[in-house]
DNA sequence: CACCATGTTCCTTG
DNA sequence: CCAAGGAACATGGT
């Protein structure tokens, strides 16, 4: 269930639940959810540890254990469909259980259905990463001097996590709609203008989906059919969050904005939606012209839209 | 059967 | 050597 909002509402219960509790015994059912560590020492180095903290890095999930005064990091990558719940001993394990973790209290489960997802102890998956998209290191005059070097297109290298992290390709496609810019477009053909803009409106997609996913009924204990995924919202009787998206996932139908038809492309072996009219590859002088304002409110006016998200 | 799916890494190509 | 493109990983839903 990943990209960073999802992680990080993941990660901001775990803090809720896992302090303090300790391993007891330490199962790994999936060998190679276990990476680069061998399943033997990753489960004997974990024994008897207590959890500490967790925090978010990416969408890498950090989890500090001590024991009296041994220190280690647990890091873990949901990848596309992994979850982790703390869940009552006397539950059934899931049918993709990948690590599963005894406690004095209860027991923490990491599910994979395509095993894509992994765990370790070696914190080397954590260099190389860029800037977070809500912190003060994602500066626009950097992203700028990336993209500059780059032939790539605009949506493709957003994905890349090195020039900003936890951009997946759900949010990517929705921060390329709001800033008005054509996801095919070259990223060095990008103006400093389109790429200041673009960079708000990757950290105003961002947090504005943690703050929906905050709030919303998700299944983070691991109890039900449903999971910690909000990117389209739940299903809960008539209250449908199913349209908060502007664009993924939403081809042939009308554009919120100019009722175009959204396009559907692939890229990178990856769908993309977009506005083929509200987005585009030309160099708008103006970005911030009083018409695209006034389309942005009412984007954000939308019934489905505002009603849900505007609030934050 | 066809096509689609939230992510990353590795290999090949130019 | 580098950038970019594509396959691979694995399972399930529609």
């Amino acid at each position: 269930m990943p990209e960073l909002p999802e992680v990080e509402v993941l990660v901001r219960h775990l803090q809720q639940v896992l302090p303090g509790r300790r391993v007891a015994k330490v199962s790994v059912i999936r060998e190679k959810s276990v990476r680069p560590n061998k399943a033997a020492e990753f489960a004997q180095a974990l024994l008897r540890h207590r959890f500490d903290t967790v925090q978010r890095r990416a969408k890498f999930l950090i989890f500090t254990l001590s024991a009296k005064s041994f220190e280690l990091s647990l890091i873990g990558h949901l990848g596309m469909t992994g979850r982790i719940y703390v869940q009552k001993k006397t539950a059934p394990l899931p049918k993709h259980a990948a690590v599963v973790i005894e406690l004095d209290r209860g027991r923490f489960v990491f599910e994979d259905t395509r095993y894509f997802g992994r765990m370790t102890l070696d914190r080397t998956c954590l260099n190389n990463l860029g800037p977070e998209p809500l912190s003060n290191e994602f500066e626009w005059k950097t992203f700028h001097r990336g993209l500059q070097h780059s032939g790539q297109a605009i949506k493709v290298r957003l994905l890349a996590q090195d020039l900003v992290v936890g951009v997946g390709n759900i949010y990517a496609c929705e921060a390329l709609f709001r800033a008005g810019i054509d996801p095919r477009a070259t990223s060095s053909q990008l103006t400093r203008e389109q790429v200041r803009h673009l960079q708000r409106c990757i950290q105003e997609t961002m947090a504005e989906a943690i703050a929906l996913g905050s709030t919303l009924p998700l299944d983070l204990a691991g109890t039900e059919s449903t999971d910690g995924l909000f990117y389209f919202g739940q299903k809960r009787g008539v209250n449908t969050y199913e349209e908060r998206l502007l664009v993924y996932g939403r081809k042939g139908e009308p554009c919120y904005r100019c009722q175009a038809k959204i396009q559907r492309i692939v890229q990178a072996a990856r769908g993309t939606f977009f506005c083929p009219r509200c987005q585009t590859r030309r160099i708008r002088n103006r970005p911030q012209s009083r018409g695209w304002r006034r389309a942005r409110r009412s984007v954000k006016s939308h019934p489905l839209w505002g009603s849900r998200v505007a609030q934050w």
